[in-house]
Formats: C-alpha cells, sequence, structure tokens
DNA sequence: AGAATAAGACCACGTGTGTAGTCATAAGGC
DNA sequence: GCCTTATGACTACACACGTGGTCTTATTCT
C-alpha cells in the first residue's frame, strides 16, 4: 500500500469524520490552525485519489470526496508499522515512554486499564 | 529537532546499541537484511551528522560514530508525535488498534498490566 | 450582459530522501 | 615500489512532498 503523508492524513481523518465533502468544504473544515490554501487542499486531495485513498463523485461540477481506505484498517496498519520502526516492534516500551513524556493522563491510564481487562478475555 | 528519516534511525539503533562503530562496521552491524550499499550507510551517516544526531572522532583515517541525540529522549517524542499525529493524541486507542491488528501478545498485555500498575503509584 | 468567483486540470519548484557513483588519497599485501 | 582496497569528500538523480501558481470554463451577482 501506498504511504499517506501526515499532510495528507489530516485531509482524511475530515473525509474519515465526515465523508462526501467537496473540496472546498474540506479546506474549510480544515480551517482552524490549518492555514493552507484552497489548491495545496485540492493537492492533497487529487494525490489520495491517485494513491487510491479516496474516490469522487461528480456533483454537478464539483467532485464530492469519498475514503475507500478504512480508517480502523489504515490506522491499526500505522501503528504497526510505527511500533516496528521505532520500537522494535515491541508495544510495552512504547507505552513507557509516554508516560515519561507525559503523554499519558491519569485518564488515559484508566482506560488503558479497562482495555486491558477487556482484552485478556 | 530536525526530522530523521526511517532509514537514518536504523542507523540510530545500530550506534545506539554499540556506540562508536566506524562506517564499516555499522553496514555490517546492519547486514541483515537491510542491503544497503556502504555508501548509501556512508550518507545516512553524514546526514545525521549534518543533523547533530551523530558526531564522529578522527581515528586515524576514519571517523567513528557517536550519538548525540538520547535514544529514550527521541523515542518519547517520536512518540507523541505519531499519536498527535494518527490518534489526535489519545493513546488508548492507539493500543486498542494494536490489540485488534493482533499487534498485542498476551505477554505484551501482561507487560503492559504492570507497567500501568507501576505508573499509578 | 458583464464582472467576479469558483471548480477542475495541469504545471512548477524547492527540499528531503533513498540510492549510489566518482575522485583522491592512504594503507597494506606481494 | 606498485596494485588493490578502504575511506572520506563531493556529486548525482529520481521520486515524494509541501506549497501554491496559471489557465479554462462555468456559475452567480449586480
Amino acid at each position: 500500500m501506498t504511504q499517506i503523508s501526515a499532510s495528507e492524513l489530516e485531509v482524511m481523518d475530515v473525509l474519515w469524520a465526515r465523508p462526501g465533502l467537496a473540496a472546498s468544504d474540506v479546506h474549510e473544515a480544515l480551517g482552524d490552525g490549518r492555514d493552507w490554501n484552497v489548491r495545496t487542499v485540492k493537492t492533497f486531495l487529487a494525490r489520495l485519489v491517485e494513491k487510491g485513498a479516496l474516490r469522487t463523485v461528480e456533483d454537478g461540477r464539483r467532485y464530492l470526496y469519498f475514503p475507500v481506505l478504512d480508517e480502523s484498517a489504515y490506522k491499526a496498519e500505522a501503528a504497526t508499522q510505527f511500533i516496528d520502526r521505532v520500537f522494535s516492534g515491541r508495544a510495552a516500551p512504547l507505552v513507557a515512554h509516554l508516560a515519561d513524556s507525559r503523554g499519558l493522563t491519569r485518564e488515559d491510564i484508566a482506560e488503558l486499564e479497562k482495555l486491558l481487562g477487556e482484552l485478556k478475555k
């Protein structure tokens, strides 16, 4: 599978949340913080279509964009790859590092415990 | 801080494990699976020195390479960035996805539980 | 109707990255 | 003393990525 860059991923996130937006809507939805020119957003959309991550549906003289790539599948894969790359495939050290860098709040810890409890079944 | 690419990271991993290797040693250490030309490895080393992640010590007519970047600090930062990018900063979904994709073995789960137990203190 | 706006199509351009080649030089083997 | 080999220095080059420009055409506003 082709790689998706960090910027492209932000675009995917918008469309995973609200599939079927047009380019200008995606641009608008990104608005906060992300100060990309509409054309920049369109470039990302076009590249994502090339990569097979999105597909278009014509709507008059514009396109609506829909995800082809499944969000969960993609993120699971990305997580696995990241852990392979950075942590030699071991998940525990990752969590340890998160804790170190204050990436884990008390709620996170509680949530993880609950999750682990379920996983054990 | 400048970014380190996936390939460069593999080189760093070798030198974090065994600081003070020469280019050819790094090449050899990477050997398994990684079939890079020595010059490719040297390119990565040079770029890592430029980026300030490694420093060199002359040893006759060659260099020995030592990490400047701290491994733990780097990996903690990388983990945080990854989670921000892909999981909107939430660690729990990451672990959930790992579980989904069979990225978590029973041992991982046990290890994580132990870790969480310690974190709670 | 004419002007401003908005959409897509196509193009551009600097930087990073993966992947090495060439050149000069030093050192070791015969 | 020369040939091979290892080393560093410098260079190359294609493709990805971030960023956005131009050109054409269709719609909408006044």
